[in-house]
DNA sequence: AAATGTAATGATAGCGTTAACATAGTAAGG
DNA sequence: CCTTACTATGTTAACGCTATCATTACATTT
């Protein structure tokens, strides 16, 4: 370590006999250098062992080399899993990454992202979903020109680019193989009411069971909010009911293990008396017995293009890029686990 | 937003009438600024809204307003439990973090490390278990002089300051408390093998047995490795045993969660046939049914307490700091709920 | 009152990089 | 062969801040 100092761009630009211009063009693979140049400043480079000042880049160029994740998200596992992708798409491309989690107080909220603005300079920063929805944080972000990727947003889709999964397509598959298994009264758990998933989750449930001709009770209908918690109250009713469902579709996995935490306490058997899905893949998902069948979200895939698209520098300036280049659509996949079955007779 | 352009120091050194340097010594509450200086300057920073630039601060400074943390963790939950302690002290100290995951591998983690201290240039490292025990780590931030501070580390105590809680005797009182329900039959698994908390748990709760004078069979003592799937492992043979246990500890809630999965597959009713315990008090502890009684480990406590530690610079240069001073216990609380019960005769 | 010490403040020179402009070098066009 | 039009490289001056050393102002000692 340290044999001696920190190599700086001169003693590249020594070394290799050129200007500390060209080396820095080099480095930025800039400009036009000659092919030869390039080489012998690479080299130079290399056996110096050069690692560029992140500071005075920053300084001299007016970028952070900085990008910034915000999220109010409910579920931790969803944020620890995006932040793993995020940071090593991050790592691969030589920015560092700021996080901010923000609450529902919209003052806070906008100081924090104003901080991060401010202080930080982010050169990019990514939303999570809820608060990829907010209008202030986005008028905020526009006017202060700081490029920004939504994560499954649900509001004002045309502003900015975004990455999702078809929430929908997936719901309405997810409950066709309920159906298949020979279920019939399937209940569902809405999800956080201020994200469009949840919409979007309930509506592909809706249109499977209708497209089958199964009617359900409007009992079976519970509201959640992708809390764990939140799934405990609304599973408790559910399994209160008279004529009790035999299926439960829990709009993400924290609601589904919660569904069956409450069977186990009213000693109802997953799979055998109940079949309960989520949605998500989290780790929660398979760190239960029995574990659940879920709808596996790309999550590191989404954050890994989340961070790619702000580090093209692309999306910089929005004016230029056309509105239908903004959507990004990712694959899912309907994993079956062991708290779902067909229904026994 | 952005009247004009950001307000600079030397923007606040004319409004004050003192200068630039001057401003930096109270910016930086540095060295002995008259009152009266100071609370002019400080009312000019405030009424340009000044906010100081990091890159220009760090290129002038060579200090980087950078923490490190470097984690293997196999618990999620304990992770991103800890990393938000450290951001939100953080943000109260204007630093930010850089977070690194690190594997197995010492190769490509040296590199990591390297990585870090030569691109982000870190004022300072946070080493969570078990990373925080590898002596090749360890050596190349000594000798690169990075302060660090370790989290239950295992070895080599006197190398470093480092925070811990007392494992052995919260796994002691945990146990005691177990055989004051009346169990004798407790079976234990035993943590990740690289941990010294897994070493010291399992002593707590050897000398609790041995204490009240309690014989155990080998076989109820099963190694583990801190994750869900090691404990289904594990469990799945301390209950297929001829004399089963009638009380499980798990030394952490992962292995207790996984505990309690087996016990179901295998119809075995938590809390009336068998009692689990678990070690942490993560997000995993109440997020299933039966909640896991389990040790609150003060995380978020030790989260700051680290940063602080960090951030205060008291701990720089490793040589003028008294040894007996690295260490800090903070303390845990033994919090009970429906996993565990007293036994039924 | 002069000498000395100390606390508070100021002037200057970078930190390592890149933007912006300047120049040299080369190819093509007349 | 001399313009014109590039293309590849170099020069200079910041970027915003702090370290270092110099200076001033004032208190204390002799």
């Amino acid at each position: 370590m340290s044999k001696h100092t920190k190599a700086k761009i001169k003693d590249v630009a020594e070394l290799s006999d050129v200007s500390m211009m060209t080396v820095s063009r080099v480095l930025n693979n800039d400009d036009k250098v000659s092919d030869k140049t390039r080489k012998k400043v690479m080299d130079a480079a290399e056996t110096l062992n050069y690692q560029p000042n992140v500071s005075a880049r920053r300084l001299a160029s007016n970028k952070s080399f900085f990008l910034g994740l915000l999220y109010d998200n409910p579920s931790a596992s969803y944020v620890s899993q995006f932040l793993l992708g995020v940071l090593k798409r991050c790592r691969a491309s030589g920015y560092h990454l700021v996080i901010d989690e923000v609450d529902e107080n919209i003052e806070s909220t906008l100081n924090s992202v104003k901080d991060i603005i401010n202080v930080t300079q982010v050169d990019g920063m990514i939303l999570l979903p809820p608060v990829c929805d907010r209008r202030e944080i986005l008028e905020l972000l526009i006017s202060n020109k700081i490029p920004f990727v939504r994560v499954s947003p649900d509001t004002q889709i045309n502003l900015a680019p975004y990455i999702c999964m078809d929430d929908y397509q997936a719901a309405f598959e997810l409950t066709e193989k309920l159906i298949k298994l020979g279920h019939k009264q399937i209940a569902h758990i809405i999800g956080d009411i201020k994200q469009g998933s949840s919409r979007l989750r309930y509506q592909g449930y809706l249109d499977a069971l209708r497209s089958n001709q199964i009617n359900i009770p409007p009992q079976y209908i519970e509201q959640g909010s992708f809390t764990y918690k939140s799934g405990l109250a609304a599973a408790s009713k559910l399994l209160s009911l008279e004529e009790r469902p035999t299926a439960i579709f829990a709009s993400n996995d924290d609601m589904a293990a919660a569904t069956i935490s409450v069977a186990h306490m009213k000693k109802i058997d997953v799979p055998d008396e109940l079949t309960v899905v989520g949605f998500d893949d989290t780790q929660i998902a398979t760190t239960i017995w029995p574990r659940i069948s879920t709808v596996r979200q790309p999550i590191m895939e989404m954050a890994d293009l989340a961070t790619k698209m702000l580090v093209s520098g692309k999306f910089d300036d929005l004016s230029k890029v056309k509105a239908h280049n903004f959507r990004h659509v990712l694959d899912f996949e309907i994993v079956i686990r062991e708290s779902s079955r067909s229904l026994v007779p």
